[in-house]
DNA sequence: TCTAGCATGTAAACAGTTACATGATTGC
DNA sequence: GCAATCATGTAACTGTTTACATGCTAGA
């Protein structure tokens, strides 16, 4: 449950409404996490309901300023340094990859050939922010850089293993080669 | 809806019951994509009703052996040749990393070396999978090796990128340094 | 006045996890 | 006979998506 802790970190250095943590969802957390209307308004409920957020303010249109509570910043801070590491990998493009076999080698190089072309398209994507986000000097600066040469680091690999899984087929002749 | 697709997958060159499938999600497919009981059984008879499989014998303690269909296969395919893209990159870690500053600047250092300890373990661990399979000759060996190579890159890219981060957070005094 | 944007919510459906429940068969 | 493993299923709950529904307010 993330998106808990997303909203939750969001709140430390600012008040918000839900309309304005979807924005934020939208904008600067979109290549990290990603959250629609439905699950953020109730996920603030809930929030409020427990305690680790209130509702500071009430404005216009019904508008509710939600803000951190110290309950909410321990629940994160704990989130934050907790042991976990249950991930379950679970990626749609390798398991692609695995019944590649079903393809005949033109259309495995075609489904490589594209993979390679997205990730080429995503570096572009994110060295572009990287220059805007170089001239400003937002809060989130430091940890977003960190994040986004995660994103650079990791579009690179994905073109390059891309591009050789491709000669990989080429050698072997590609399963299911027609 | 990507399960349905990979027990299609997996039925693409042998029958199996839902128990077989069990089996494969946990040893061949477990770095790639992971599925429990409940999901594949309720899964299969869905892919039964559809038409997609067939029951296509019945042996002792009720056990269905499924077999991919023509319908099945097409849908496979169509699958794999789809051009999607919309992937909404959810990524754990990276959202933990954008709120790294609510740590102190040591248990930001910790955090980042837990997390190339993780990529170093993966990626020794799957180096050792690489010696066992290039021994011997299984299906799905081609496609097995691509996604291998997959995760032994992204799993140095991880540890190197961890090291780096560290690194940054020293250069910057890091955040919420105390 | 009317449109764009602000602002919140509910309902239904799908996807995935955990836990429980049941029973047959094989091999020791 | 007993344990391990084979084999299937249901129920309850959490997380996510999509679609619908409502209404206010600021500015052109």
């Amino acid at each position: 449950m993330s998106l808990r802790h997303a909203l939750l970190g969001l709140l430390v250095d600012r008040r918000a409404s839900g309309y304005d943590l979807m924005k934020l969802f939208d904008g600067s957390l979109a290549n990290v996490w990603s959250a629609n209307q439905s699950q953020v308004y109730g996920e603030l409920k809930r929030l409020a309901d427990t305690g680790l957020v209130t509702v500071a303010s009430e404005g216009p249109r019904g508008r509710k300023e939600y803000a951190l509570t110290d309950e909410g910043l321990a629940e994160l801070h704990s989130w934050l340094v907790d042991t976990e590491s249950g991930q379950a990998t679970r990626s749609d493009v390798l398991l692609r990859v695995f019944f590649l076999g079903v393809l005949s080698h033109d259309e495995a190089v075609a489904f490589l050939r594209h993979r390679a072309q997205l990730a080429a398209d995503e570096h572009t994507k994110l060295e572009a922010i990287k220059e805007s986000i170089a001239s400003d000097d937002s809060p989130l600066a430091v940890e977003g850089a960190l994040a986004l040469e995660f994103g650079l680091r990791f579009s690179a690999m994905r073109e390059e293993w891309a591009n050789w899984a491709v000669g990989q087929l080429r050698d072997t002749g590609g399963p299911a080669a027609s």
